[in-house]
DNA sequence: CTCATTAATAACTCAATGATTATGGGATTA
DNA sequence: TAATCCCATAATCATTGAGTTATTAATGAG
């Protein structure tokens, strides 16, 4: 019994290129390919392979309008990554429980 | 300026088997090469070489006793990838602002 | 209907990478 | 000193992956 969510995750975010895709849809929202294309320093169809890999790995959503589509950035996705750091990191970890405490506490 | 850190990191857990040599140096300590071989499923050159790429992303430790050298996990290393995950991700980043405050309370 | 635009796919090239076997170099042991 | 052991490096090979150009499909505009 493996973990493919981090695997995935990782290697969708080992590329800097596709990094900074992700980065700039979580930053500034929304986004057509046209829209990542330009700015990207890289063809349409490169910057179209690169969407597709985050969409494999659940890190982005694409809707479609008209001939345009846009894409927008998952970031529950990265959860798996904040688990992994956590389990690697029992400093982490136990600050994270901390939190859940005081969310409970502050739900009440 | 960018930011190499976060990319080093990325690159270097990206491959699973040095994921998996990472996971075991942070969850049972400190390990020789020739320990990490066994149960690696690879040979040792290719250890080896895995723990450079740790080594210089600075996410593991070497440590020179003998004829055998021991390897251990350095953990504060995530310390980027959790911040890029923060920045990645304004639901988290609150959460860890409100844990903030909430730490900072309790030392008073 | 025709033409232009937007994005995805196909086919291909080339560099990077993970693995192997072979070898070297320093440290223990007989 | 000679032989052995542990790890790192060298040389090589196959695979992966990121990029390109060319093309296709689908939508919108004239």
């Amino acid at each position: 019994m493996t973990e493919p969510a981090p695997d995935l995750l990782f290697k969708a975010l080992a590329d800097p290129t596709r990094r900074a895709i992700f980065e700039r849809l979580c930053l500034d929202g929304e986004q057509t390919v046209g829209g990542l294309t330009a700015g990207a320093g890289i063809s349409q169809p490169a910057v179209s392979k690169h969407l597709g890999v985050l969409k494999q790995a659940g890190l982005v959503l694409d809707r479609h309008e008209g001939r345009q589509t846009h894409y927008s950035a998952q970031q529950r996705a990265l959860a798996p990554l904040v688990d992994w750091t956590g389990r690697m990191n029992g400093f982490w970890e136990a600050r994270f429980d901390d939190l859940e405490n005081f969310l409970k506490r502050m739900d009440q």
